[in-house]
DNA sequence: AAAACCACTTGATCCAGATCAACAGGACTA
DNA sequence: TAGTCCTGTTGATCTGGATCAAGTGGTTTT
């Protein structure tokens, strides 16, 4: 059973929480920022392996990612899987279940995580006196289905050392933004989570990461990355084969 | 220069479109479809090859796909591309143009077409009295992601044999319901375009079809194909290698 | 403290699909 | 009417990454 949380009980809002600058707001004027109090009644508290909402659920809302990390997959008849996504603290989380609130794919906390429960109804409500806030909605989306395309682009015309250095440097980048290391930090997925999501297998991935780190371009600890020549890894991506 | 149609002349309106039952108004209650008619101002025709728009490019608006074939691609700094999508009549393109206007794709006519053209912000003026269209834009943005994510699945892991019977599934359902036949039709796009697509060579895609029709599941005659056992080709997405 | 399990690494071998190459037919040009 | 593109087909060969397999260290269980 998801764990809910009154957010009365802890009076955290939008415009006080420490994601604003980085989740849903981001990019919005600070005057409407401060009319979005309404817009988070609960959050859900999530330990690692649970799933936030799975696939044919039906839902009306959006999450904003608050700590910890989740992935999100499309579940195959056969028992198999394709991770579509790895959201860090401050993204969105289930756009892609707006179609009549049914969601199209589940969502997984990957480490015990924490999200704000944003509903569809909430946010047609707060339109109206936040016109801004249907356009951060589809801003979001377009970024989401932005996001997708640069994956389909690895996955599609990429070799598997590109796909890998490409997903680092999209991490650095993402993590960056956080506030955290550019070129210090812990992946959250196992080798064959991002196996699956680079499609590759776990035994390639793992040979990647001690190529990478005889070259001298990262330093592995098992989970535990550092990115020595951020440039080798640009000019892995930039360049054709 | 892309060629303006004013849609005055021509009098038509979503509520009277042909395409009204699988375009943008998709899904709406008739009365509310009425009260569309100033959501199209003009429309544009595009000849084979001419660009809609373009990667970077400033935009402010949708494309319905009234008549022809559009592809979507991400271009690459080295002057190769990924194709991300084709598009049929009466979808929707320019989803992933929503972030700030500027669009992180490009989308090519791949013969002669004409798009109504959907300004944001005459979307953001109608919504105020129809309501349901702003739901109508998020739904048409959620279905563009699961697309993607479909894509990403079929790339991800999907063998080519595999992708191809989906490709060929995909676009027969799509030109169903457009009411063209499920098992007859022309596709618009290469044998190189396909596999770009598919994250194959030419050479594999040409291979795969000339495979399928030597084991009496379709007929290909360049372009031209006839599905003949729809359920091979379903046996073959949906069950693993 | 031994046993069982798990995520990961590394080696050996295999094969699906890429690459290289030649050719065929249709459409357009001169 | 031949010449030039352009798109697609087919064959021969090569290779990146999959598959199969064995082993390691760390953590949890008993």
């Amino acid at each position: 059973m998801l764990k809910h949380i009154p957010v009365a009980a802890e009076a955290t809002h939008c415009s006080t929480c420490m994601m604003g600058s980085v989740c849903l707001p981001v990019g919005m004027p600070a005057t409407e920022v401060a009319k979005l109090d309404d817009l988070v009644k609960d959050r859900i508290r999530l330990e690692k392996g649970q799933a936030l909402y799975q696939h044919g659920e039906k839902l009306d809302a959006l999450f904003g990612l608050r700590t910890g990390s989740i992935k999100s997959q499309l579940d195959e008849a056969n028992g198999t899987h394709q991770i579509t996504g790895f959201f860090l603290p401050g993204e969105i989380v289930g756009l892609d279940g707006m179609i009549e609130g049914v969601h199209s794919s589940s969502a997984i906390a990957m480490e015990d995580s924490e999200v704000c429960v944003v509903k569809l109804q909430d946010i047609d409500e707060i339109s109206r006196y936040v016109p801004s806030l249907q356009h951060q909605v589809r801003r979001l989306m377009s970024r989401e289905i932005a996001r997708s395309h640069q994956v389909l682009l690895a996955l599609g015309s990429m070799r598997s050392e590109q796909r890998l250095a490409a997903f680092l440097l999209n991490l650095s980048q993402r993590l960056t933004a956080l506030g955290y290391s550019s070129s210090e930090f812990v992946m959250r997925m196992s080798r064959e989570e991002l196996g699956n999501y680079l499609g590759l297998t776990l035994e390639t991935v793992s040979r990647l990461f001690s190529r990478f780190a005889r070259e001298g371009v990262i330093i592995v600890n098992q989970r535990d990355i550092k990115i020595i020549d951020m440039a080798a890894l640009n000019e892995l991506v930039g360049k054709p084969c």
